[in-house]
DNA sequence: GAGACGTGGCC
DNA sequence: TGGCCAAGTCT
């Protein structure tokens, strides 16, 4: 371990290396100011932000373009229906953060006359905006400096000074790391740097250390195998489940939707009624009737399990409603819905295997 | 601190 | 093909 002495002067170098190769090759994303442009305001940082929480840049594309088009501001966002909202999210995933991108929009509106807070701490205190979305708005919106650590700079920080421990138990010693080699000046650049480089060329495999700005400074590239930092803790094996889904038809063309509860496993989303996710092989469906069960049950992987959805179709008459709370929605325009993926592709089994039948 | 929480792409 | 991974947060 070097003395903290070079540890920083290192870390001026590093920074000063890495900014350099950021103003010729940084990535032209939607949610950056264009080189020499102002800076792109807090509230679409902040969108992007929360959107790439977990979250690939291609996947972000198109519903940070949906996002700022029909809700170009915090205040049009702190307005829009929570419905609407939700549905707007569906099939990015983790949708606790549609929940609280909305929460955090009006609490913007109401306790702050419209304006994020422009440090670290109050932004921490908004609803879904946790250590790294607060620097990382702070510094890239703002212009403070901060140490944002996301599981690029992770990457970045362990190979470039060979951090053996496993992560999580490494976290401390690589944010006092990377607050090491943090700059006073373009922070917020510096942590897109740092993102970048993660992302192209310091790639969890396969990095490209040949073409890497930092190589001159990097611990790990003098070693056998630079991919294999960071160290992580074996992961356990993903259990399976079995649920049941039921597709209620009404005479007029009419599927039953039912909302989710805020908590939990896609909650507060539009589906289809569905029995827990350890059911029975033979649940018992809603209501009695004329059940039949498509033939291939909709697989599907979550985080930390994964689905053998078996889906049930009935048709029920024009004057009948299931008990309970839902909406009959025109099954032609089930695609507007707002599904999740899950329940998107149960209906599109369930729609396949209704085209199959008309053909016969 | 560890588990819950989505989805799609890659090898 | 199944596991790993991606600009994390909340409890």
């Amino acid at each position: 371990m070097r003395v903290e002495g070079d540890m920083v002067k290192d870390g001026v170098k590093i920074a000063a290396g890495l900014l350099a190769h950021y103003d010729v090759h940084a990535r032209r994303l939607p949610w950056r100011a264009l080189p020499g442009a102002n800076a792109t305001g807090a509230y679409r940082v902040w969108l992007s932000e929360v959107m790439l929480q977990q979250t690939t840049v291609a996947a972000v594309g198109p519903y940070f373009a949906k996002f700022t088009a029909r809700w170009p501001s915090v205040e049009s966002l702190a307005a829009a229906d929570d419905a609407d909202l939700m549905a707007a999210w569906a099939g990015l995933g983790y949708y606790a953060r549609a929940r609280n991108l909305l929460a955090c929009a009006r609490a913007v509106v109401r306790d702050h006359g419209g304006h994020f807070p422009d440090t670290e701490e109050g932004l921490r205190a908004l609803p879904g905006v946790g250590a790294y979305t607060a620097a990382a708005v702070a510094a890239i919106a703002f212009g403070r400096r901060a140490v944002v650590v996301d599981a690029n700079v992770e990457r970045v920080v362990a190979r470039l000074f060979a951090i053996d421990t496993p992560l999580p138990a490494a976290r401390p010693a690589i944010r006092a790391a990377a607050d090491a080699i943090t700059p006073d000046a373009r922070a917020g650049d510096f942590a897109q740097a740092m993102m970048d480089l993660g992302a192209t060329i310091c790639t969890s495999r396969n990095p490209a250390c040949g073409i890497c700005p930092l190589r001159d400074d990097c611990a790990a590239v003098r070693t056998a195998d630079p991919a294999a930092y960071p160290v992580k803790a074996a992961k356990k094996t993903r259990p399976h489940r079995n649920g049941h889904g039921w597709w209620i038809e009404r005479a007029g063309g009419h599927v039953w939707l039912v909302r989710r509860p805020d908590k939990g496993l896609l909650g507060g989303m539009r589906a289809l009624p569905s029995s827990d996710w350890s059911a029975d092989p033979d649940a018992a469906p809603p209501f009695a009737a004329d059940w039949r069960t498509l033939a291939d049950p909709v697989a599907h992987v979550f985080t930390h399990f994964s689905l053998a959805l078996t889906v049930h179709t009935t048709h029920v008459e024009q004057d009948h409603a299931p008990s309970g709370a839902g909406e009959w929605w025109p099954v032609e325009r089930i695609a507007d819905a707002g599904l999740p993926t899950l329940f998107a592709r149960a209906a599109q089994a369930v729609l396949k295997e209704k085209d199959a039948d008309a053909r016969h």
